[in-house]
DNA sequence: TCTGGGGTCCTAGGACCC
DNA sequence: TCTGGGGTCCTAGGACCC
């Protein structure tokens, strides 16, 4: 860790709906929602009215009857996306992608050709402005955490730099729902106790906290306290897992719709993993009921895989055994993601007598990895089955 | 406050091994 | 025969993040 406050963290400002913004004249300046059930953004002239992310469409309506409502264009906001990183990348080759819309961004040993950091962020914000059209948020400084908490504070469209010397004084007076990791559940229980600023945790030991909410919470949020995050800036994470989901209302389904859903989350899991080379073993099931409880089922192959017909036997399996579940609460959403990922092309070990039925599966796959659908099967291949049982789904 | 889709990390109990 | 200590892996749940 530097001794200089080097570390930005750059963060679009409510993104989706800035890029629409952008590229609709006629929302600027406006309260633009984001999505319809539930609000994926929402522009800060809506913000201004109290609407939120992840709220309900309905409510976000009554707090800003004049919101206009678009819905997601999602490739749209891949296409800024990569834009602004091409931003970030030209700006150092030290850049941490943190979501679609935000990154830490190393820019210490820059200083003899690029300047200070505070002016390196300041033309970070201003190329952004004029390559991508976007306003963006910048916090400057020595750990990862500060110039996240920078950024936080000086949204929309600012630039905070906090010197070494007065981290503690900046950090101090903030509400805890500042400090990562503090979600209503924490901040709940810490207000129980009369703790509500950054300034009194640090002020309780470190087993004080350890005891209050855990180990690992307790010791973290000890550290951040008192800005101690050693974590460097770090440019090669890879994903641990890859999922997909489905919200299927609170209408009931048939057994048969619910494995039409199943397929096509699989499909999709499988196809992202097979382009990014990535096998996974633990294949988990995610489930909602009508009651709000949810519930996860899991299991563990003895190989690796990214083969659909693989996965998709074993979330079968997983959702056959949860049925009575499913039957007695009403499923509204279910999610499948594969986790233990790895690395390697997918490996055929395929039993003898099974070679040339392996075979048709491994053509099967290609085909359907081809055509992105699951309307190709055996039958199809083997020119003995009917036509499509689920649409054609784009990639 | 009840609604999307995509993730991360931690905890705890049980099985199993030495 | 059931008494120690230590470790790993798996499953399920929970909190949190954008």
């Amino acid at each position: 860790m530097s001794d200089e406050a080097t570390i930005l963290h750059a963060d679009l400002d409510a993104f989706y709906a800035s890029v629409e913004q952008r590229d609709d004249p006629r929302l600027r300046g406006r309260p633009v929602i984001v999505g319809g059930g539930v609000v994926l953004a929402a522009s800060y002239q809506a913000r201004a009215h109290g609407v939120r992310t992840a709220m309900g469409g309905r409510q976000a309506r009554l707090l800003c009857p004049d919101a206009i409502v678009v819905p997601p264009r999602m490739s749209a906001y891949s296409a800024a996306s990569r834009a602004v990183f091409e931003v970030f990348r030209r700006t150092t080759p030290i850049v941490e992608p943190l979501s679609i819309d935000e990154a830490f961004l190393q820019v210490g040993g820059l200083r003899r050709i690029h300047g200070e950091p505070a002016a390196i962020a300041a033309r970070l914000r201003r190329e952004v402005r004029d390559r991508v059209g976007l306003p963006i948020t910048v916090g400057v400084a020595r750990t990862k955490f500060l110039a996240k908490v920078a950024s936080g504070v000086s949204k929309p469209d600012g630039l905070r730099v906090v010197p070494p010397d007065a981290e503690l004084a900046f950090l101090h007076p903030l509400p805890v729902g500042r400090l990562w990791g503090v979600g209503p559940v924490t901040a709940q229980r810490l207000a129980e106790l009369r703790i509500t600023t950054v300034g009194q945790v640090a002020e309780l030991g470190e087993a004080d906290l350890v005891s209050i909410l855990g180990a690992a919470v307790g010791r973290h949020l000890h550290a951040l306290a008192h800005n101690r995050d050693p974590r460097p800036v770090h440019t090669g994470r890879r994903r641990h897992s890859m999922g997909a989901q489905h919200a299927l209302g609170r209408r009931p389904r048939s057994p048969a719709e619910l494995d039409a859903v199943l397929a096509l989350l699989i499909e999709r899991i499988g196809r992202r993993m097979r382009r990014a080379h990535r096998r996974g073993r633990t294949v988990v099931l995610r489930l909602r009921f009508a009651d709000y409880g949810r519930a996860t089922r899991s299991t563990t192959l003895r190989q690796a895989t990214s083969r659909t017909r693989l996965l998709l036997d074993a979330a079968r399996g997983l959702l056959a055994a949860a049925d009575p579940l499913v039957t007695r609460r009403g499923l509204t959403l279910l999610g499948v993601s594969v986790g233990n990922l790895d690395d390697g092309p997918e490996q055929l070990e395929l039993p003898f007598a099974d070679v040339r039925d392996a075979a048709v599966d491994t053509a099967v796959d290609s085909v359907r990895d081809r055509f992105g659908t699951t309307a190709i099967t055996r039958g199809t291949l083997l020119g003995r089955d009917a036509g499509p049982t689920v649409p054609l789904l784009p990639d």
